[in-house]
DNA sequence: ATTCTATTTAGAAAATTATCTAAATAGTTT
DNA sequence: AAACTATTTAGATAATTTTCTAAATAGAAT
């Protein structure tokens, strides 16, 4: 279940922004960093825990890393919510 | 910007599955706890959360105090995700 | 008015998470 | 191969979160 992970990874302001960054499409690392006051190693932190939650992946360029979004898991997480909402009274649990 | 407080309310597995509880129907502070290996004084805790998250609302009534789940924050964060999915490219930047 | 029941609040301890600095990797360029 | 660049890993510290026990509230029942 690696639902937890996608929840707790979107659970924080930065790696949400993170992610914001990424829906114009991908960034290195660095480009990444550039758009916070932390050091590299921290946002590599951040990235790790968006990579294991499966909401970026990583595809290597040059002396580079560039991160995307993957929108897969987004998919799921909306369809937990959706039913939240939507699974009111008894309508479906007949 | 209650919304962060949303998504940190939602990171918690216990509280995930409070909200579940509450799909049904509306319970009480010991209902919900009942289903946990928790103290109350925990239970307690997380419902206050989701509270300030605007994910539930209480009612009182005689010596309880009933929970339901208030999905219309679940929109906002419906939306987000569905922004971040769509957004791709430059179709809407223009 | 006392006691009982349901729940919350306070305060402390344990666990987890976010951040930093320093060092390690790995690929690039000279 | 040596030096440079981009990024990660390791280890430590600080901050936040989860959980507990004990005490406080508040309403209900006797």
């Amino acid at each position: 279940m690696a639902f937890a992970e996608t929840f707790k990874a979107l659970s924080d302001p930065v790696r949400r922004q993170i992610l914001e960054l990424l829906k114009k499409g991908p960034l290195s690392a660095g480009d990444i960093g550039s758009h916070f006051e932390m050091t590299g190693a921290t946002i590599s932190y951040h990235l790790k825990i968006l990579k294991q939650a499966d909401l970026i992946f990583e595809s290597r360029e040059k002396n580079f890393i560039y991160y995307q979004l993957n929108t897969s898991v987004l998919e799921e997480i909306m369809l937990w919510i959706s039913e939240l909402k939507g699974g009111n009274s008894d309508a479906e649990s007949k």
